[in-house]
RNA sequence: CGGGGUGUAGCGCAGCUUGGUAGCGCACUCGCUUUGGGAGCGAGGGGCCGCCGGUUCAAAUCCGGUCACCCCGACCA
């Protein structure tokens, strides 16, 4: 250690927040170049290089082949699928000395398909596989977190090509038992969820997240064994019902009622025979939303109970790839029909406003609405009879308590990081570039893609997350910068010279130590072997009187005094478990 | 892009209210002592006080502008 590249922090970093970030940091295995960007340092680059390695073994063992693709790329592909204006300013381009556009990669769709288009033709040569370990580029909103979320990231990406179906169904399968395996290695807690397939396209799609409180997703499960991120969560439908007999809409003066709270006090202080809650009303939220690239936005009514919220990242996800933003007061200005606080179906409706609402608003359903106007509402406003709805949206908040939509029980909602995404793509791409098979019939068959990421840079920060203690990281075996940490606590001859025939030995049979000879004293080194986090701490110092070590568990922090004598066989079992 | 905050030595911070030419801890260098839980003493090196402009005899400090970064909300591995 005394001539590693490492120096340690005894204080936490300014700029840290998330406990991953700021170990990670202060231990010496990462530092901040710019914002989102961060340079590897030795002990960081190893535990990367472990990932790596996993995933790669794992790979390889469902027959994918590794390749590697450029990252610098030209605008056509991205071009020819819409990603290009799609993908907005999420990627970094720019132009060469000619003026020609280009980017750096975000993922990799466009280039494989088209690899695999230039190079196979006969159906013989389907099915295949392929990844690459790469560095992806996104201009990120917002950059936080560290390493959990960069504008440069290191992500094992890869694609599979089938005939069919359901050649397309069982790459994913296989895919996903090699996530499963890959994450099981790296000794993460994590969930599978349903998940939306985003701006790549594509049907099937689930999500791995690793559980952490500092998660950037919600997720919520049911204890039947539902589980989705919230952005997926369907919810169930009551069923329609029939509007026979219902009472008729009435208007209401409800003076000074903008809010569903100030319409529900009034509604129950007016003496209408019944009490209302903020259930019973239907609250219309107006929203603008726009084709990417294109300069006009057009508006979109939303209507949802009133004692739920908009949830924007639902809404956004339902929308997919469409922007979508909140009216502003310049807007309502713009379209006097929408009076503030009082929107309802009617005025929609008449104006050609595009009105979906939530899925529990089906035909049969009364509701206390705006009468598109100042101060009025209507009550017993009917789905199905009094207004009809363009169709449904996933945009309420999902809530602790919520029924899943597989009738499994209530849902919960916790925090996960995502560190794996599988989906089956279907032929948005092969269609873009027109990837075709010649058949046995000799016909043209398209291709069907399957899309795969691990985010592997992250995986480092989403390991950290969940294995940390007050005295710094405790890293998993599988993922560790090294397998023992050896700390020389004494200057007498026997005990550095000691120490480092006991290193040399562990190194002959295959034990990767990581030998503190600095001149510090014991404090430090202790200090640091605890805050760097390799899981076995082995201490030689004054037992050596008695020809004894010190092994420590870093995780459990247990001692223990083993003799010098066979040290050797003791540590290469614990390191092979 | 909206809201909040911060820019002073490699890192963490004080100084600013009340202008007088920059300081503390860690880290770093040298010497001596010390060596099982972040050692002690002594001597050092290192700062366009984010940047531009203004006020003033004098600006880290007051005023205006600007830039950057961090945190909280909308994207994604």
């Amino acid at each position: 250690m005394s001539s590693l590249f490492l120096r340690t922090l005894r204080e936490d970093p300014a700029d840290a927040e998330v406990p991953s970030h700021r170990l990670l940091v202060r231990a010496g295995y990462v530092r901040r170049v710019a914002p989102g960007i961060y340079s590897w340092l030795p002990l960081g680059l190893r535990v990367l290089r472990r990932i790596e390695e996993i995933v790669r073994e794992e790979m390889d063992a469902i027959g994918a082949q590794e390749i590697h693709l450029p990252a610098l790329l030209p605008r056509e592909p991205y071009e020819a699928t819409g990603r290009w204006t799609e993908y907005g300013p999420n990627i970094f381009r720019f132009k060469d000395r000619k003026g020609a556009d280009y980017l750096l990669g975000p993922t990799h769709e466009e280039l494989f398909a088209l690899l695999v288009k230039g190079e196979y033709a006969s159906y013989k040569d389907y099915p295949v596989m392929l990844y690459q370990i790469q560095t992806k580029y996104r201009d990120e909103a917002r950059p936080r977190a560290g390493i959990l979320r960069g504008r440069e990231f290191l992500m094992k990406d890869s694609y599979s090509f089938d005939l069919d179906d359901e050649g397309l169904a069982e790459s994913y399968r296989r895919h996903r038992d090699a996530y499963v395996r890959i994450f099981d290695r790296a000794g993460l807690q994590y969930v599978i969820v349903a998940a939306m397939s985003g701006a790549m396209g594509g049907s099937a799609s689930e999500e791995f997240l690793a559980v952490a409180e500092t998660g950037e997703d919600t997720y919520v499960r049911s204890a039947g064994g539902y589980a989705a991120n919230v952005e997926a969560v369907t919810t169930p439908a009551p069923p329609a019902r029939s509007v026979e007999g219902l009472p008729a809409a009435q208007a209401h003066h409800t003076p000074n009622t903008p809010t569903i709270d100030s319409l529900v006090d009034f509604l129950n202080a007016a003496g209408l025979g019944r009490t209302f809650t903020a259930q019973d009303t239907l609250k219309n939220v107006l929203l603008k939303t726009r084709v990417p690239g294109q300069p006009e936005w057009t508006l979109l009514g939303v209507g949802l109970p009133g004692d739920r919220e908009v949830d924007m990242k639902r809404l956004e996800a339902a929308l997919d790839p469409a922007e979508v933003a909140l009216l502003d007061e310049a807007d309502f200005a713009k379209h006097p029909f929408l009076v503030k606080g009082y929107i309802g179906p009617a005025s929609l409706a008449a104006n050609g406003v595009r009105y979906l609402v939530d899925p529990r608003v089906v035909t049969g359903t009364a509701w206390v609405s705006g009468a598109d106007k100042p101060d009025h509402h209507v009550v017993d406003l009917v789905a199905g009879r009094d207004f009809t709805p363009d169709g449904t949206i996933e945009a309420a908040e999902v809530r602790a308590g919520d029924p899943a939509p597989d009738g499994s029980g209530p849902l919960e909602t916790a925090r996960g990081i995502e560190i794996g995404h599988v989906f089956q793509l279907g032929r948005k791409y092969t269609d873009a570039f027109g990837v075709d098979a010649l058949g046995p019939d000799s016909k043209p068959i398209r291709i069907t893609m399957g899309s795969y990421g691990i985010g592997v840079s992250r995986l480092v920060a989403a390991i950290a997350e969940q294995s940390f203690d007050g005295d710094g990281l405790v890293w998993p075996r599988s993922v560790a910068p090294f397998d023992v940490h050896l700390v020389i606590a004494g200057k007498s001859e026997e005990i550095v010279g000691g120490a480092e025939d006991l290193a040399a030995a562990l190194d002959a049979v295959g034990v990767r130590v990581l030998v503190d000879d600095r001149k510090a004293s014991p404090g430090v080194k202790f200090a640091d072997a605890e805050l760097i986090g390799v899981p076995t701490i082995v201490i030689v110092g004054r037992g050596m009187a008695d020809g004894r070590i010190e092994v420590k568990d870093r995780r459990s922090g247990e001692r223990e005094e083993i003799p010098l004598v066979g040290a050797v066989e003791h540590l290469a079992g614990l390191v092979r478990g």
